[in-house]
Formats: structure tokens, sequence, C-alpha cells
DNA sequence: AATACAAGCGCG
DNA sequence: AAAGCGCGCTTGTATT
């Protein structure tokens, strides 16, 4: 790396500095690079540069601080920029992230064409997938979209924010594509705090839960005691005492050979046989399951300095929902709740929406009686109330059927009840499975829009046109519209309630960077130096979220936690008679 | 030996 | 007890 000259420690203003206090509360500020530099541009109403400047970018942690809470900073990705600004200890309070920004805003139906199309043509974003996709792809949709490049230099930045300005302003639903950007990448910011704070965890609750369901931890290479132990039981109820347990093919003919038909060893269909091999080897599994995916290993890898840090992957998703990469964040088994534990002095506040996909459903279709079903603490009791079904378990069934797209079993059953009770919801879910069948894009409240259908489904659809169609070709054409329209009918609704949980989170967010520190013997240092000294949000999955904060906080923080939810419930859908009711809890740790 | 795929199971 | 959306991760097997 090159070593700055001198002059360049210091902020060099190339404007006027007089026209710089003018412009600097009020205006957005881009963030590019140039060399070893990074450049900031302040950006008027107009879009026009108001000022360049240029500093280190060692240096750009004081930059961020010196400019304030006030401004918005634009850049190509927060993943590039704030990990290293967070490390000097400075919290960026909002930004604009035109990756993001770019995904949502090249696809959505809310953006006119004439924009969409400047967006594509400008990035190159899909340049390594534009091949038709090959015969043997099976996926229905393309993520990888979102993880493309915004180029960094400063015409490329300010090029893009503009591009993106314009295509807002142009769009007749501006206001929700605002919102949309606002959150998504507040939602950035938070991924990079997240994992810098770390999800509290403590190493002895996790032993002694693995102690107690695998024994003492073994040596490496080897299986826990209580594994082995159960191995011996099932194969002896084999009776092959050198049965794989481990190898499905093998299992499945070990199964055969004691009378257990099986045509997988999946659990739900193995419970269905009645043989003394079946309770033992479910108990196996489960065992086996919990030392691969979170035994001693996981827990010396992930979560050793008393931290899980893994990687949240904001818009990771198509529906918008979060993705995860590195340690399993969104399959943190119930059973290990445990060992979520906040640090002494500390306190957990535990957090989710009751319901919040059916309350989202019921918000966008503005159907009142559903609604009026989930006005009070659960909606299925409320579905139940009305009479039309008779119990919650029915409701529960019903509703998800309905979002999902059940036709068959229980749920495929009562949907028609459903039906007839809530005509608007339903007849909003329908109708996006109706344009997804058709292969039309479909788009949430706040305009984030379904990938098109790619050229494959295009060419199965047409194939069941030809006149030389087989039956086989017009199953297949069949059963893809179908795929489709599940995957349209439910998008809607799980990017919904994707973009309130985010609009929850950004509020939330805010609350918690303005209350007190605490003084430095009642910090908690492995949450960082920033959040160590604060209540900081620790962990979220799609519609749950833990803090963790400074015990004499946990009041205060809960009922911040409970007004961002309001607050999301109003930003999304304005007086709409619907509350968010959540499911909360002040602990020390975050088992149910 | 490296890579791709499918099954299975954890989460919402 | 599950058949219907969205994911990530591990394991064993098949492919190269």
């Amino acid at each position: 790396m090159r070593l700055h000259p001198r002059a360049h420690r210091r902020i060099r203003t190339v404007i006027p500095p007089g026209a710089a206090r003018a412009a600097a509360p009020t205006h957005r500020r881009l963030l590019a690079r140039e060399g070893d530099d990074a450049v900031l541009l302040t950006v008027g109403d107009d879009l026009g540069v108001l000022m360049r400047e240029r500093c280190s970018t060692a240096e750009l942690g004081a930059v961020v601080a010196t400019a304030g809470p006030d401004v918005r900073w634009v850049w190509s990705d927060t993943t590039r920029w704030y990990p290293s600004i967070l490390a000097t200890g400075h919290i960026v309070t909002r930004c604009w992230d035109l990756r993001l920004g770019h995904a949502l805003l090249r696809g959505s139906t809310l953006v006119p064409e004439s924009n969409a199309a400047a967006l594509r043509k400008a990035i190159d974003w899909d340049a390594s997938s534009a091949e038709p996709p090959a015969a043997s792809t099976p996926a229905l949709f393309d993520v990888d979209d979102a993880v493309r490049g915004v180029p960094d230099d400063p015409d490329a930045v300010l090029a893009e924010f503009v591009r993106q300005q314009r295509a807002i302003e142009a769009a007749p639903e501006r206001v929700r594509l605002r919102l949309l950007l606002a959150a998504e990448s507040a939602g950035a910011l938070l991924a990079v705090e997240l994992h810098a704070a770390g999800v509290p965890w403590s190493r002895e609750v996790h032993e002694m839960l693995l102690h107690e369901a695998l024994g003492p931890r073994p040596a490496p290479g080897a299986a826990p005691a209580r594994v082995r132990e159960l191995a011996e039981v099932v194969r002896l109820a084999l009776g092959d005492p050198a049965a794989s347990l481990d190898s499905q093919p093998k299992l499945l003919r070990s199964l055969h050979r004691v009378g257990v038909l099986a045509q997988s060893t999946n659990r739900w269909e193995l419970a269905e046989y009645d043989h003394p091999v079946i309770a033992p080897l479910l108990e196996y599994k489960k065992l086996t399951r919990l030392l691969s995916a979170n035994g001693w290993a996981w827990l010396d890898e992930w979560a050793a300095e008393g931290r899980f840090r893994p990687v949240y992957v904001p818009g990771g998703v198509v529906t918008g929902r979060w993705a995860s990469s590195g340690g399993g964040a969104l399959q943190l088994p119930r059973q290990l709740r445990p060992a979520v534990r906040a640090d002494e002095g500390w306190m957990l506040v535990v957090a989710d929406v009751a319901q919040l996909e059916p309350r989202v459903l019921a918000a966008m279709s503005g159907d009142t009686a559903l609604a009026q079903a989930a006005r009070g603490r659960d909606l299925y009791e409320g579905i139940v109330g009305s009479g039309v079904v008779s119990t919650r378990q029915e409701a529960k069934i019903a509703l998800l059927g309905a979002m999902y797209g059940a036709t068959t079993g229980d749920s495929g059953r009562l949907v028609p009840a459903l039906r007839r009770a809530y005509p608007r919801a339903m007849a909003l879910v329908d109708a996006a499975a109706a344009i997804g069948e058709q292969g039309g894009v479909v788009t949430t409240w706040l305009g984030r829009s379904s990938p098109p259908a790619d050229a494959r489904w295009h060419q199965i659809q047409a194939a069941a046109g030809e006149p030389d169609a087989t039956d086989s070709d017009r199953t297949h054409a069949r059963r893809s519209a179908r795929d489709r329209g599940r995957f349209t009918r439910n998008f809607v609704v799980q990017g919904t309630a994707a973009e309130w949980a985010l609009a929850w989170l950004a509020d939330l967010r805010g609350r918690l960077a303005a209350m007190p520190t605490v003084d430095a013997a009642a910090r908690a240092p492995a949450s960082g130096p920033v959040f160590g000294a604060r209540a900081h949000l620790a962990f979220f999955l799609h519609d749950e979220i833990i803090v963790h904060t400074p015990a004499d906080h946990a009041d205060a923080v809960a009922r911040a936690v409970r007004n961002s939810a309001a607050r999301a419930g109003t930003l999304l859908f304005g007086e709409f008679p619907l509350d968010f009711p959540l499911d909360l809890r002040i602990a020390v740790d975050a088992s149910k």
C-alpha cells in the first residue's frame, strides 16, 4: 500500500467553505474511491455536486463522525464501506446502499420502464449469467443479481445515485420506494453491526446441553457415548451388528430386511411404522444432527469467544428476507436457545411478532374482517371466535395453506372456509398466484418485485402449446406454472412481512442508538467498543429480535421495541386498524 | 482428489 | 401428523 502524502491527511475542500457550510446539514454525501483515498461528494437537491473532498481511508471514521448523524451516506455497498468505519468506533446513522437500491429498482414494477431499463443498462449486473439457463438448472429464479457489484469510482457512484434518484422520483409511488430504500439500507447497516456485536453465547450452558444429550465430549473422530449406545440398540433391532446407520441407501436396505418398507429415511415417514427399531433410530438421527450441526466443533468454531457472529446477508432472499452465511444463524435450534445468555449485569429483551404474515396480508388487502379477527393477541383464536373453523390448529393450518398455496390434505380442505370468510385477503393471494402462473411479475407493498419467469420456464410453457406436445409436456408445463404460482402467491406476503420487519428494525436501531451508555465498569467488552457500552440488537430472524442491554435499561428497551413495532405498522399501512402485538420477554437467556 | 447433487433436517 | 413458501448446512454418494 502507498503512503499518503501529508496533504491528504486532512480533508481538502475544493469548493469554498461558505458553500459547504450552507450545503452540509441537509444534503447527502457520496463516498467513492480514488486509488487509496476516499472521495466525498456533497450533492444538492438538483443532484449537482456542491463540494468535493478527499481523505485517506484511514481517516474515514473520523470524517464520518465529524459530519454528524444527519448525513445520509451514499455508497456502493455497505459491506465494502461500513465494517472499517465501525471498527474505528463510529456508527453511521443513515446510508443509501446503491447495490441494494439497484437490485430493487431495476426490477420493480413501480419504477417506470425507461428508468428501470437505464439502471439495467448502466450496470452489467448479470453478465456472467446472461446465457439461457442450462436444461439441468432446477432453480425457479436466480438471486445472484443481488450480490453483484456497483463500481466505486466517483463518476460511477454519482451516476448510479442520480439514476436511482430519478427512478424513484419518476415513480407515482415514490413514497413507498423511498421508504423501501431507506429500510433496506438501514438493514444493511444493522447487518454489519449485528456481526460486530454478536449474540452473547454461554459456552458453559452449551456444553451442559451437549453433555446432557450426548454424554461427555468424545475424543476427536469418536462418537459420543449416547450416540454409540443408541447405535447398538438400533443395530440390535435391525439384527445386523454391522449395519450402517449414516448411509441412507444402506439404512433403507437394512430397514427393508426387517419389514419396515419405507420409501425414504426421513423421520416423518419412519414415524408411521410400528417397529422396535423406529424409536431408537429417530433418537439416533436427532442426536447425530445436534452433534454435526451444533456440537462441540460448532462451539469451538463459532462461539468460542462468548459471542456468535454470523454473517447476515440483507436482501439475500428473493422475497427481501435476509439470508445468512456461516454458522447457520437462521437455523439455531430451539434446543440451544438457553445458550443465548446475557453478560453479567446485562439482560436480553426477546421479542417476536405474533402471526406477522397473516396480519400483513390483512393490511395489504384491506380485509377488515381478517383485521378484526386479529384485533386480540392471537389471530388464530380470533378466526375460531368468528366461527370460521373450530380449532386454533385448524385456523393456523388453513391460513398457512392459503398463503402457501396448499391444495390437498387438511390444509387444502380448510382453505375454502377461509375464502368465504375473508374474501379480500384470499383474493389478493389468489390474484398473485394467477399472475405467477401466467409468467407475470408480482410486487410487494413497498415495491419489491418478484423475478420474471426465466427462459427455461417460458420454454416449458411454449412446448406444451406445440401441436406435437405430449401429455408429459403438458403435465410438466402445468406443474411448472403452478409451482411458480405458489411462489408468487407467497412472495407478496413474505416480502411485505420482510418490509414490515425492516421498518421495525430500522426504527428500533435509531431508538437504541439514542439510549445512554454505561460507564466502563458495566460494559460488555465482547460486544465491542461501540455496542459493549449500550443496549444493542444482537440477533434478528425474520420476525424476531434479541436485544442485549444493560439490566438497568431493559424496561426502556422493551418500550422502545414495542413503540418501534407500532411505528412500523403506521409507516407501512397508515391508519388501517390493525396492531402488531409482540410476544416479549425480559430475561437472562433466550429460552422459551 | 475435487466438485456437484440429493437427502435430510434445522429455522421462520 | 404434516405437503405448501423461503432459506443454510452437513453428510454420503455420484460424477469428473
